[in-house]
DNA sequence: GCGACAG
DNA sequence: ATCTTGTCGC
């Protein structure tokens, strides 16, 4: 399979990306942004790695909230089907992501990932990807952004600025540690803005990466060394 | 037409 | 994501 890596590599072809923005939008029909209503007792973090350029090792975590106690950890490793291509990055990990996700033992209230929800060209990112898929709560919480504009948010720990994109907000550039670059945090699916907002704050303790995310890589690292 | 572009 | 050295700061 030839890569595409920015212009190293020949464009996807465009009959394949017709087809997955048509599906995107398809899915983004089914998005719901509300405050969720549900009582957050365990909350998941989930990240993938790769092995070499065609197997991809996700990783899930399992915390318990507002405690953020290890609960559970696991992985799986598959098959990369796709290149990577700004704005279908849930093709590529999603597939995998969701093979982890089934061998939880026990399913969270919550689920962050690490990426973008609505902040994306669709409001498809890989967090609402996620959630419909698996039809629960989630969350993205990015580290660089992907479409829109902002203003630099203060410097102090709690800041927060909004991600602008065609005139809505989509997204909230939240610091979560003192002088550190800020994240980007969005509502997946069965979400909204503020509550998202919140919980990436609550869960930011000592580190840049709320802990759900920070564990996920944490092990996804971890796992990918004893394969 | 020229950049920008999650992981 | 991944490839990579030394370096600054808590």
């Amino acid at each position: 399979m030839a890569y595409y890596r920015r212009f190293d590599y020949p464009a996807p072809d465009p009959i394949i990306l017709a087809r997955l923005t048509e599906q995107q939008r398809e899915m983004q029909s089914r998005v719901i942004l509300q405050k969720p209503d549900f009582d957050l007792k365990l909350i998941a973090g989930c990240d993938s790695s790769f092995i070499g350029e065609d197997q991809i090792l996700s990783a899930f975590v399992l915390l318990t909230y507002p405690a953020l106690e290890l609960v559970e950890k696991v992985y799986h490793v598959g098959a990369v089907e796709l290149p990577y291509i700004p704005g279908f990055l849930a093709f590529r990990e999603a597939p995998n992501l969701l093979k982890a996700y089934e061998k939880l033992q026990q399913k969270p209230d919550l689920i962050m990932v690490d990426g973008h929800g609505i902040s994306h060209p669709r409001r498809l990112g890989i967090a609402t990807h996620l959630g419909i898929h698996i039809n629960k709560p989630t969350m993205g919480v990015a580290k660089k952004v992907l479409v829109g504009k902002y203003k630099e948010p203060a410097t102090s720990k709690g800041s927060i600025s909004p991600l602008i994109y065609k005139d809505e907000i989509i997204a909230n550039v939240l610091r979560t540690k003192d002088n550190v670059k800020p994240v980007f945090v969005s509502p997946g699916h069965f979400m909204d803005l503020e509550t998202a907002t919140t919980i990436a704050m609550a869960c930011a303790i000592k580190h840049k990466l709320p802990e759900p995310t920070r564990l996920a890589d944490h092990y996804a690292a971890v796992f990918k060394s004893e394969v």
